[in-house]
DNA sequence: TGAGAGTGTGAGAGCGCTCTCACAAAGAGG
DNA sequence: CCTCTTTGTGAGAGCGCTCTCACACTCTCA
């Protein structure tokens, strides 16, 4: 009968019960407790008092209930399987978010759809208000999220541009200068016949590392072929088969850009079965500065990225897009790192 | 003045709403939605057109603050920097807690602390009663959380045995017997002299699979030798140094299990630059079944567990545990799975 | 000295929901 | 025909908080 369940009344303290103890009002409590300036030191310090004596934490439940805010954001990963499981960028994206939110005393609440109902399912949820906005990870071109979101008029931010046509706050590392910045690292030690394997032609990064492929290039002054560009689509496998693609177009590369690690690892075993020493004759760059970029033989130079501080400032941004009242799209681009290793050694001087 | 701010009453219907237009009293449009039977199928019928209409969303704050339960999860992740990063581990986990607690309408609240101070403030979070049970990943020796919050009387479940001491229900998966398999493996194929690279001894996967190790070489009659054990940190140099220290010992060493594939992955290269080929002269088997596996050359045999079941089977633990009014303690051990690769290849018969 | 302008505090309504209790209507059993 | 149960429904309290408003003060400044 008296069932009496542990959990009831966890923490029995109420906004009432320290009001009684400090001898005030539960206004005045509610006012201490929200930091407001209206309350004079003494009123204060007694209210502390109380609040420290009985352990008293505000329920988020009823707060929210009167405030109409959750106090909390939602970050939702969609993403099948590849890079969530193949490099680290969504943990560290993750703390990042988390740092920020936490310092702020928010609630991050995770959500990875895994098929086409559980992205309804998902948008839905975010749609009924139960978060105050939320945080896009890594959406195709297809991902229906972006649209309905704002159209319901969530704060929205998301990590990485977006396809064309959707109009959003987001966050994204300078992928275009970072290859850049890759390309003429090869140039710079010598290299005249560099070749890349680009990520999808459909995905942001994949189109904006190419074109800081070709920017570097140009500017370099050597001929752009078509023979020097091959495609893949991030993976290990399809890095190895863009290359042996390569070589046999253009058998006098001497250097590969590859859009991402585990592309340049694959290029780097094709090399290998081709009889092609790295670096000395032909110098590998890879992209993310992933775990693989250490353990490859030799090891990679690759562009490192600030993912961590992505999630911060996507977080930032969501909190002011929240607390803000204008509907301001802002964009922000972070600055990526060249770590430089053994697969591109400069060509010893000939 | 008329701020007008957009997202207030982001969704105008409350419960009265849907009541007036389906012109029943509160009470049964709320029996409809938690669907109790006491409804006449007329009425219910009315209710459910009338939700349909309005599209009423019941308010999450308004129904916690009377049922006292937060409908929501707390998923906290405690580890520094290391293995967060360097594998697929803590995506994959999520992955399958995520499945588990969205088929479920529950909230997953990720909290990643990463300081001292940071934890105990993720203890005052979850011991407020802020959420209805935790998750706690990957906790070392002297994570306070644990008893801390099973002190506080929340359900929690761990992924990962904890340390002795620790009583709390837990997923794991059977680090023992994984090692011991990788090690039957390498002695099926014909290897005798066979090393390990534990990992940290204050780690229970340290310690189990260094258990695991001994037991194979136990039951194969070979002789134990203290010299054919090294420890690791988990991490990539740290294995290859290991590596070295055991061929100094004993250079007739012709098989090594690593308890992590980064460690693997060190032997590997410390194997080649000691001359020794893989698998021909020495033999090398990883755990984890990482990316890094496929991307060693040659590419690593190595112990796959079955990370997602055991985020699910946590999950529904969880959920088991804040439903049921008993406090028992259950444990589950999930098997493991030899993923054989290049790196092992039976010893051709001399 | 008295109007006006702060300043600190309390009373009380109300956020949207659940849940107990009361009660009407309908069927069951004597 | 009258009780007694069963079943469906509604009235209303109350969860813990915020926030508006009113009110009692204390200062200015003419």
């Amino acid at each position: 009968m008296t069932q009496g369940n542990v959990r009831d009344r966890r923490n029995g303290s109420t906004l009432e019960g320290v009001a009684s103890l400090a001898g005030v009002s539960r206004a005045t409590v509610s006012r201490v407790v929200n930091g407001s300036p209206r309350v004079s030191p003494g009123v204060r310090r007694d209210v502390e008092a109380a609040i420290e004596q009985l352990g008293y934490v505000p329920n988020r439940a009823a707060r929210s209930l009167v405030t109409r805010r959750s106090e909390s954001f939602a970050v939702v990963i969609t993403e099948p399987t590849g890079r969530l499981f193949s490099d680290p960028f969504f943990p560290r994206v993750l703390r990042g978010i988390s740092m920020e939110l936490t310092a702020r005393d928010l609630q991050l609440v995770l959500l990875m759809p895994n098929s086409p109902a559980d992205v309804r399912r998902t948008g839905d949820y975010v749609a009924a208000g139960h978060v105050d906005g939320a945080v896009l990870i890594s959406l195709h071109g297809d991902d229906p999220l972006p649209s309905r979101l704002s159209g319901a008029g969530i704060p929205l931010v998301l990590v990485g541009r977006p396809q064309r046509g959707i109009s959003a706050s987001y966050v994204d590392v300078d992928n275009r200068q970072g290859a850049r910045s890759a390309v003429e690292h090869l140039i710079a030690g010598g290299r005249r016949v560099i070749a890349t394997i680009a990520g999808p032609s459909d995905m942001p990064p994949g189109i904006d590392r190419l074109a800081g492929y070709r920017d570097a290039i140009a500017e370099a002054g050597l001929p752009a072929d078509p023979d020097l560009e091959a495609c893949g689509d991030f993976t290990q496998t399809s890095g190895a088969e863009a290359m042996v693609q390569l070589l046999a177009a253009r058998p006098d590369i001497d250097a590969v850009f590859a859009a991402s690690d585990l592309m340049a690892a694959g290029a780097l075993s094709a090399l290998a079965v081709a009889g092609r020493r790295v670096p000395r004759d032909v110098a590998v760059v890879g992209y993310d500065d992933s775990p693989v970029a250490t353990s490859t033989n030799p090891q990679l130079t690759s562009v490192h990225q600030p993912i961590e501080e992505m999630g911060r400032e996507v977080a930032r941004l969501l909190v002011e897009a929240v607390e803000g009242t204008d509907r301001v799209i802002r964009r922000v681009i972070l600055a990526t790192d060249l770590v430089k290793r053994a697969s591109s050694a400069g060509r010893p001087p000939p």
